[in-house]
DNA sequence: TGTCAATTGTCAGTCGCTGTCACTAGCCTC
DNA sequence: GAGGCTAGTGACAGCGACTGACAATTGACA
């Protein structure tokens, strides 16, 4: 309001608010290394803080809980998703779109991430939280929250009602599920790579058809290994 | 080891166990209670432990926490379905056993719970779950974990190996995912019964195949609403 | 430079949860 | 059926996550 007729570029933000983000950054980076290092319940609130220098009660100023600083990487993530899925082509069909999003997503995670912490602690991070049961059910909610966002998304790319018509969130729901697993298996790879989820992406959705099919017998040719 | 020979009905469990068996049910039923008149943040395990007159300490030597009281009646509804998918014929496919499971479940769901806690609070238990952030998260997590164990009961139907083909784990993701969307919708209802779950349930995986083909337009009659 | 408001530290307190220890009460044996 | 064994319990102390209140500090802006 101030610059009506202004892209306006952001000017400084202010000492205050320089200051401010960098505690926040240096908070969220200490914690994150304490909780990869150490394991999440094994780091205090108080070792994060005195990490940084700070008083505990500051921590919670930032943070909401232990629990928030703990998922802020991955809610990078999950904003950047959605992105990728507004800017799909609208002549997508759905699943087509969010296919075509999380490949592109994770392509460009990088850039996303790298800005707070080296990817490689992003990376560290995921098994931290798959491993914690109150990180990865925190983890789930998360997901869910954000099923319901992509399902507007996507019922609005189709010009439907969510309330009205069951197929947009019945599509993300499918599709998420399907991502859990891929997202779960690939945690299980030694040397788990972004290269690696890209190509379990691809394979599982393609699984997912076949999947669903009656007969699973006749559908295989060998019945050896095929992971 | 005792009686050998013998299918062994139960004895009488002794004093001790019953009086325990009565204590744990005493908890559940006044932690539900709670939970559902006052809400689940705004119980402690004090107020618990009170109401049935038994320490606060006694309360956590039959609860890991105030969390698994909350979900304890869950977990049987849980083990019910699970015993359910075991059930069905080896002949059916896959997402046929499932759904069979589920709809057969809802059935038999009374006797399962009644012997605790009259249903008319179970269902408003589950209410009290879906609104509760940290009751939401845990859910989910348990969820996921029992979608491991069906995924198993399923692989194991069909003649495979969990690891080694991807398609048990995605049929099970892709139907709990379904019945996610199903529950959640289920409880929007104003009355919400046994019946509507049925109802819902049945409609929504009849919508799964439309919901993965690509035109959604091509594919509708009136645009009208449907649900 | 002085006022105003935002940020922070300190302190006290609640609640979930755990370890410890002594005590009571079923249970089992002789 | 007396005595010993052990499971179950209560009482107490303590930790860690989190919150409210108030005072002290510090950037912002006239």
């Amino acid at each position: 309001m101030r610059v009506p007729m202004d892209t306006a570029p952001p000017p400084r933000p202010g000492l205050r608010e320089r200051k401010k983000r960098r505690t926040r950054d240096a908070l969220l980076r200490a914690a994150v290394e304490l909780f990869v290092s150490q394991g999440y319940e094994h780091t205090t609130v108080d070792e994060i803080a005195a990490a940084v220098d700070v008083s505990q009660r500051t921590f919670f100023r930032y943070f909401a809980g232990k629990e928030e600083a703990a998922l802020a990487l991955e809610e990078l993530t999950v904003a950047h998703f959605v992105e990728a899925v507004r800017a799909r082509p609208p002549h997508e069909a759905p699943m087509e779109a969010l296919r075509q999003a999380v490949l592109s997503g994770w392509h460009s995670i990088n850039e996303v991430v790298e800005s707070v912490v080296p990817v490689e602690l992003y990376l560290r991070m995921y098994r931290v939280i798959e491993s914690t049961p109150v990180l990865l059910a925190a983890h789930l909610r998360r997901a869910a929250e954000s099923e319901e966002t992509i399902s507007r998304v996507i019922a609005e790319r189709e010009g439907l009602d969510v309330d009205a018509d069951p197929r947009p969130r019945l599509a993300v729901a499918v599709f998420s599920g399907v991502m859990r697993v891929t997202e779960r298996q690939w945690l299980l790879e030694e040397e788990f790579s972004l290269a690696g989820i890209h190509a379990l992406t691809s394979r599982y959705l393609d699984q997912v058809g076949p999947a669903l099919l009656g007969n699973w017998r006749t559908a295989r040719r060998t019945s050896g290994s095929e992971a």
